[in-house]
RNA sequence: GGGUCCGUAGGGUAGCUUGGUCGAUCCUUUGGGCUUUGGGAGCCUGAGACUCCGGUUCAAAUCCGGGCGGACCCA
């Protein structure tokens, strides 16, 4: 794509997905067909964490003490906190936060809800707006001072072991997340200096967008027993002792949104994944002065006979040419259009169009019109699939060679290196290239460090992030 | 955190250097009408803007200062 970022930008107004005009910078409006997009994929993440988490509500306020009490957290966001501080005309007693991230909101209550053994794990998960100001400059869904969308997960567990299994299941139900969304992901373990503020550690999933960027669209983090500590979080265990719990947490946001947007769009316009598309067909009658009320009227019966199969459909019967409204579902991504007109009436067929090829097939009228179609937005979403990950592994590139690195990353890659994994090498070799050490993707033990003479420990990616 | 640049109808732009000709250009959008409708139609007729506050001046879209908003570069 030539301009990616053009492109986002003007895609989110033209496809009628928010609208940044909000007179409050990075705050922006979900505007009808974005929020749908964005209530579906939610719908999607909410059915995978139901199975083993339960989802809860807190208030969106947080006390300053609570926030202050864990200090290195609180350092790591110190700098973009929202406060109230009026009620009215009066100076509050105490100034409260507006959430950037709700641990500090959630961990004192799961001290006086969490008693014993039996308590645990508490696994709650919550999808509430959090707010950042932000000083670098904001983007629409990517870099906002209010998210929206904060899916944040929150567990505590009796020992480290199960918290580890935690943070395998998360992994595990991101994984399913994304390849229910056909994008595309690498998962690495970020480095010391980049994780979660408060974290023992914390994994990452990162989309390549077209532009060669990487996207941070979710994480994982394994909390250990500070913030118990902190918060005094104990339980009785069997053998009668007062213990630390263990804890872990997780996040998406609106980010998921921007990658299901950048990642399957493209010069045309969106290109949505069935299952999260506000319209899987876009039925668009062919209307002459004669035979208008038949056609309209068989346009109804294929939207019903679609409906029953538990599809969305809608009929775009706007008084303007079809070329038009070709253009326009194509701008919006719908996944099939299905074209009818007198002629076809005749014939007893309509034409199907997949969003993401260009071919034309006609399709009889029938009984089983709506398996044909259902077949038809599942080699949709596996061919969505397919070419997202085509894309991934023709941007990810080896080096051994620190030197290469900076052409490598101009020309829309990300790089993969060897790494002893000591800090100050890291963090010389960001310095060096200019880019983010995304973080480890594996052990190895063979060869040597990139930008080093020590023994090569990970397997790591460099890139250019947003 | 430091720096550079920018702000004209809903969106994109011309005009700004050298203040007056601006009653502000063009494309898109949009109301009404006619005519059309199998891949962004055409014609007629309307609508719609100088980011805000202050300053300089006989006169400000144009010059100066600040706020707000935006883009980019460096750390």
């Amino acid at each position: 794509m030539e301009n990616f970022d053009e492109w986002f930008h003007n895609i989110l107004e033209q496809a009628n997905i928010t609208d940044s005009r909000y007179p409050i910078k990075g705050m922006a409006i979900w505007m009808p067909y974005g929020f749908q997009i964005r209530k579906h994929t939610m719908e999607i993440i909410k059915k995978l964490l139901d199975k083993d988490h339960e989802e809860v509500l807190f208030p969106m306020l947080i006390p300053e003490n609570e926030l202050a009490k864990e200090g290195i957290h609180v350092k790591g966001f110190e700098d973009e906190v929202y406060w109230i501080t009026k009620g009215g005309q009066k100076d509050l007693n105490e100034p409260l936060a507006l959430r950037p991230t709700s641990e500090t909101a959630i961990y004192p209550m799961y001290a006086l809800w969490i008693r014993s053994h039996i308590d645990l794990p508490k696994k709650y998960y919550q999808i509430v707006n959090t707010f950042r100001y932000e000083t670098k400059h904001t983007r629409p869904l990517i870099r906002v001072r209010e998210i929206t969308t904060f899916k944040e997960a929150h567990t505590a567990h009796a020992t480290k072991e199960e918290s580890d299994v935690q943070i395998n299941d998360f992994i595990e139900i991101y994984k399913e997340f994304f390849d229910e969304l056909g994008i595309a992901y690498l998962i690495s373990k970020r480095p010391e200096w980049d994780k979660f503020p408060g974290a023992d550690y914390t994994m990452a999933f990162d989309v390549i967008m077209p532009n060669g960027k990487t996207l941070q669209i979710g994480t994982i983090h394994n909390l250990g027993q500070t913030f118990a500590k902190t918060f005094d979080i104990k339980f009785e265990d069997k053998d009668g002792q007062h213990k630390l719990v263990y804890q872990t947490c997780a996040g998406l946001s609106d980010r998921v949104i921007a990658s299901i947007i950048g990642i399957h769009g493209e010069e045309k316009g969106l290109i949505l994944p069935p299952k999260v598309s506000p319209n899987q067909v876009t039925i668009i009658p062919i209307l002459f002065k004669k035979g208008k009320e038949e056609v309209l009227a068989k346009c109804g019966e294929i939207k019903t006979q679609l409906e029953n199969k538990g599809l969305r459909v809608n009929i775009d019967d706007r008084d303007i040419r079809p070329g038009k409204k070709f253009f326009d579902w194509e701008l919006k991504g719908t996944p099939i259009k299905l074209e009818l007109g007198p002629r076809d009436l005749e014939n007893n067929i309509t034409i199907a169009m997949r969003r993401d090829e260009e071919e034309k097939i006609e399709i009889a009228l029938d009984d089983n019109l709506a398996d044909k179609i259902c077949e038809l937005l599942d080699k949709t979403s596996e061919n969505l699939s397919k070419s997202s990950w085509n894309f991934q592994n023709e941007h990810v590139k080896f080096t051994e060679n620190i030197d290469e690195i900076p052409e490598l990353v101009e020309s829309e890659n990300v790089v993969k290196f060897k790494w002893c994994g000591i800090e100050e090498i890291g963090k010389e070799i960001e310095e060096k290239t200019g880019y983010d050490i995304l973080g480890i993707q594996e052990e190895i033990n063979e060869g040597k460090c990139i930008a080093s003479d020590n023994d090569a420990k990970y397997m790591a990616l460099i890139a250019k992030t947003y």
